[in-house]
Formats: C-alpha cells, sequence, structure tokens
RNA sequence: CGCGGGAUGGAGCAGCCAGGUAGCUCGUCAGGCUCAUAACCUGAAGGCCGCAGGUUCAAAUCCUGCUCCCGCAACCA
C-alpha cells in the first residue's frame, strides 16, 4: 500500500502558495499511484495546538479550538478547490488523536524514555519561552522584542533523545533513501552531530492550556511538535484498537513519502520524529522515507510576513484557475530544490505548454476529424516514416514520463509529456491533412495521420490526469474515452479502435491574456492582415 | 578560513560528476500555413559560459585564488 503524508499545516494563519506547493506536489504524486493502480492512503492535515493558537485566539478573544478551526476551514477550503484528493484528515484536536498521543506518552513513560527535570534559565513573559545564547543579541542582551526577561525555573518532562542519537546516526548514514534530495541528508547528518540534547516534551498547563494533557502529569500539555509528529501514525490507525474510523495500520505503514518543507527537516522530522519511532519500537524497516521539498522565492526573496509579499493561492485560483496553479507548481519546480515564484511565469507556462500546445492540439486533431472524417477514426493501415517516429516519441515519452513520476520529478515529467505534443503539432505541418482532405486518393494517409493524432492526445490526456484531473477527464470526454480502463503501465498503441467516434471540440484551455497583450495581439493580425491584402 | 546553494545570449534554466562543434523554454525579428484557442510550423539575430591564473593538443566542464548574490535568527512551508 501507498501511504503519502504532508506535512499538517499549523493553524496560526491564512494558507499561502507555500502551502499549497506542498499539498499539490503531495497530491500529484498521490494520484499518479493510484492511477497506477496502487492502493493509496494520502494523509493531510492541520497541528491546531500550541502557544501561538492560543495567543491568536486570545487576541481575537475566542478560544483556542474554535480559533483553530475558523483557520482550519480557510485550509479546507483551499484543498477544495485545489482538487487536493486527500483520503484522510488528520486534525491535531480529533479525540482520536488525542487518545493515540496519551498511550504512546504513557509507553515510553513505561519503557522509562521519559524523565521530569528542572531547568532554569531566562524566560521571555511575552513570548512565554526560555531563551538560550541564540537569542542573545550583538552585546549578549536579549533584544526588546522579547519584552521582559526574567530568570526562571520550572520543571518539566523530558524525553530521551540523546540516547537514541547514536542509532539515528547509523540509521541515517547507513539508509540513503530516508531523506530526498540527498544533499538534504547531508544537512541532516551534520545536524546529528550537534544534538546534544534531550528534547523538552511539556508546557505547564499554567502558561499554556491548549494542548494534550500529559495522561500521568495532568498540569501539563504535550510539547506541540511532539503532539503534532505523531498524526503521521495516529491518522493511521496506530494503536486504535481497531477503530473502524481509521486506516489498518498494519497495512499502510510505514509511510512512502512524508512531504515536508525544507525548514521542518531538522530538527523536527529528521531528528525528533526519527527517534521518537525508535522509542516506540519501530524497527529500521518500519522507517518512513522524507521527501524535502524546497521553498516558493518571491523574486528572489524569502516570503514572509515582515516583507508583505505573502502570496494567496485563493487570488491564483480567482485570476486562473486552480488548474493552471497546479500545472504551474508541478511544472516550475523542481522538486526539493527552491525556486522563485512568478506570476509571469504561470501565465507564460500555461498559454504555452496547455493552450497553445496541448489545447491546440486536442482542439485542432478533433475539429479535423469530425469536419474530414464525420468524427470516425480507422485503424491506420500502411505506414511512413514520420508516423512512426511519431509513434516512437510517444512511447519515449511515456516511459519518461513514468520514470520522472516515480522518481517525484513532476517537472522533467511533465516536460517529457510537452515535448511530444509539439513534436504532434509539427507532424501536422508536414502532413497537412487539410491538403489530403481534398484529395479522395489520399483518404489513407488522411486516416492514418489523425488516428496518430488522436491516439496521442489520449495518450498524452490520460497520463496528465495526475497532474490536471479535471482537463484531463474534459479532454477524455471529448476523446470519448474512458480513464478507468487505462494503466500508465500498461499503455500501448492502439486505445482508439477501428470505428471509434469523438466528440467535436470545445476548448479546455482557454488562453489566458492580458490587456496588453490582446492589443499586441489584434495589432500584429492587423499587420498581417494589411500585408495580406497588398 | 563557519556551512551550503548559485553566477551560462533580454528573462528563466540545462550542460559540469565521466574535458572535444554551447542546448532548452519564453521573448525579439523574418518567412510559411490556414485544420485550430489572433493558435501552429520553419528560419534568423543574440553568449569572450562571474574574474584571474594553472593543467591539457583541447576547459562552461578539472585544479588554485578572487569577486558578487542567496539561504542557515524571527514571522514561516
Amino acid at each position: 500500500m501507498f501511504y503519502i503524508t504532508t506535512a499538517i499545516d499549523y493553524t496560526n494563519g491564512a494558507p499561502h502558495i507555500g502551502h499549497a506547493y506542498e499539498k499539490v506536489l503531495a497530491d500529484v504524486i498521490a494520484r499518479w499511484h493510484r492511477m497506477c493502480g496502487e492502493e493509496t492512503y494520502f494523509l493531510a492535515g492541520v497541528d491546531q495546538h500550541g502557544q501561538k493558537v492560543q495567543q491568536k485566539a486570545e487576541a481575537e478573544g475566542v478560544k483556542p479550538l474554535q480559533y483553530a478551526q475558523q483557520v482550519t476551514q480557510k485550509f479546507t477550503a483551499l484543498w477544495e478547490r485545489l482538487g487536493i484528493s486527500y483520503d484522510g484528515w488528520a486534525a491535531t484536536s480529533d479525540p482520536r488523536h488525542e487518545k493515540c498521543v496519551q498511550k504512546i506518552l504513557s509507553d515510553l513513560l513505561e519503557k522509562g524514555c521519559l524523565y521530569k527535570k528542572s531547568y532554569k534559565g531566562f524566560y521571555s513573559v511575552r513570548q512565554e519561552q526560555f531563551l538560550t545564547d541564540k537569542e542573545r543579541g550583538e552585546d549578549g542582551t536579549f533584544g526588546s522584542e522579547w519584552g521582559e526577561v526574567i530568570e526562571l525555573e520550572e520543571e518539566n518532562w523530558y524525553f530521551n533523545l540523546t540516547a537514541h542519537i547514536p542509532w539515528l546516526r547509523e540509521y541515517v548514514t547507513t539508509h540513503p533513501e530516508v531523506v530526498t534530495p540527498e544533499f538534504r541528508r547531508q544537512d541532516l547528518l551534520m545536524a546529528i552531530e550537534h544534538s546534544t540534547n534531550d528534547l523538552c516534551i511539556s508546557r505547564p498547563a499554567n502558561r499554556l492550556s491548549w494542548g494534550i494533557p500529559l495522561p500521568f502529569a495532568p498540569d501539563f500539555v504535550t510539547y506541540v511538535w511532539f503532539d503534532a509528529l505523531i498524526n503521521y501514525i495516529s491518522f493511521a490507525g496506530y494503536e486504535s484498537d481497531g477503530d473502524a474510523t481509521l486506516p489498518d495500520f498494519e497495512k499502510l505503514w510505514p509511510a512512502a513519502y512524508e512531504v515536508i518543507g525544507k525548514d521542518i527537516l531538522i530538527p523536527a522530522h529528521g531528528i525528533y520524529w526519527l527517534c521518537m519511532l525508535h522509542a516506540m519500537g519501530f524497527t529500521d524497516e518500519q522507517m518512513p522515507r522524507l521527501l524535502v521539498h524546497g521553498w516558493l522565492n518571491i523574486k528572489g526573496e524569502k516570503m514572509s510576513k515582515s516583507l508583505g509579499n505573502i502570496v494567496d493561492p485563493n487570488d491564483l485560483c480567482d485570476l486562473f484557475g486552480a488548474e493552471a496553479l497546479r500545472y504551474y507548481l508541478a511544472r516550475d519546480t523542481k522538486t526539493g530544490y527552491d525556486s522563485d515564484y512568478d506570476p509571469e511565469r504561470l501565465r507564460m507556462i500555461y498559454n504555452s505548454e496547455l493552450a497553445n500546445d496541448l489545447g491546440n492540439l486536442a482542439n485542432r486533431s478533433l475539429n479535423m476529424c469530425v469536419r474530414y472524417c464525420d468524427a470516425t477514426l480507422h485503424t491506420p493501415t500502411g505506414d511512413d516514416d514520420s508516423s512512426a517516429a511519431l509513434r516512437k516519441s510517444l512511447a519515449d515519452a511515456t516511459s519518461v514520463f513514468i520514470d520522472r513520476m516515480n522518481a517525484c520529478n513532476t517537472a522533467d515529467a511533465l516536460g517529457a509529456l510537452n515535448a511530444h505534443v509539439s513534436l504532434c503539432n509539427g507532424y501536422i505541418e508536414q502532413k497537412q491533412p487539410w491538403m489530403l482532405a481534398k484529395d479522395p486518393t489520399k483518404a489513407e494517409e488522411l486516416q492514418r495521420v489523425l488516428y496518430h493524432l488522436l491516439e496521442s492526445v489520449t495518450h498524452v490526456s490520460f497520463l496528465l490526469g495526475c497532474v490536471l484531473p479535471e482537463a484531463s477527464a474534459r479532454l477524455l470526454a471529448q476523446l470519448q474515452v474512458d480513464a478507468a480502463e487505462l494503466q500508465p503501465q500498461k499503455l500501448s498503441w492502439g486505445i482508439l479502435k477501428e470505428g471509434h467516434k469523438v466528440q467535436a471540440p470545445s476548448p479546455v484551455f482557454p488562453r489566458i491574456l492580458t490587456p496588453e497583450e490582446k492589443e499586441k495581439l489584434a495589432a500584429k493580425a492587423a499587420a498581417k492582415a494589411a500585408k495580406n491584402k497588398a
């Protein structure tokens, strides 16, 4: 079973383009594996506990749960809009999750992995957190942003993280597949060397109440990361006593991919999470794989609230449509690396690859079939070099697509399809079906050309389904092909049978033009018309 | 000597590991076509591959030095 998860989003603010990117990436991978006939479970969710949520809620005068639920709705509404096909929803305030977290805490206590200790240090009252030397400014003092800083001694519960570090070092060293891409694994290995402290996993309830109480010490709540990370197993059915509303853990685990951002690899996932699992008794074979994606920068700058350059994916859906955004996010990013977000490129890629190349190819091919052949296809007879080359191109594109998708390299996978689409457009120019249609003795060749084109569009439209489910369905409807009968690995020439009927086309990817572009094109067309007249 | 990523025609990138005519997408210009979403096809212009040395018959690619940009503190994926 293919189990894929994403980071659960923190509910202290509205979703932005980065959240959307991660979910789209995971969704494309999940849909891909479903398409391939694998039983797939895709988990997404929200991280609702913790201090920042509590603070935001207080600022708005509502209960933390109510605040978290309000923000959660913004996320679920966006995922709905973007077609994120999650099978399970992990909200950390879910009682099933809380029960699981508490069970794990009790087990770990029993195993001797947890202990209580007193810590004395500098504490920011305003930020409600202990400060370390890292927070000191150049002059060695704590800056004004921390407000009043007092020396405080507090008792808390700790997880014996350091006891698991030797195992972690060995495991990450000997299992290169644990972190993708490779250079992130190197970062992790370095960070492991600097992991010298145990993890404080509690917060006194008197200063933070919004969390899961420790089962053996109800005057403490669980540290938000310790709580959040467990979602990957709690919602997969771990220790669920056969709860029918949750999946069968034995079938699901381990996760094929946990899709996360580069910022939460270290220390949260790469160190805390793997050590937590190890402490719970998970074996090396039961460790999840971490797929670490980069960030979307805005014109070369980090997206940040202080710079005020946060991009709302809803605005992009309004402007370009959800599928244009999905295509852009899957096509113009290199999985694992940072990339630059640029709405101009979004429009450029959409117009070029979807509207002009694929959309137009589908439209002109279908239209010619309707006009010249009564919307009916015939299995080609005879052959020629360029048709043979087209078939080879399609076979190559398909095999590259499969290979890249299996490697989560969505950009190159889509690039391979686009290359074949371009070849098809060239094939039309070369064959000039509109000329063939005028000559009755060329009927056989005309049939052959149209067949090659529509068979190509069928394959491409089907494969595109994991990135653009809606557009793919619309194209296949026009082609009168049922995707349920197809599978990427079994795709072969000849999906369209003798006598196959297609529908009249209607554009699936209308061009998105700015007023300036429209003006420019109009001027160009006018110049051309004038010239033709002369 | 903190760690890492990067510098390639107007823009964005590939090529570098396994040296040997510098490639792709977009844009620009000129043709062609008319089936099509003012789409498509063909061709052209445009780069001393960050700088300086070195190795070599030959370096974008290997070696050395240098310059500049971006992350590694927070909000935050």
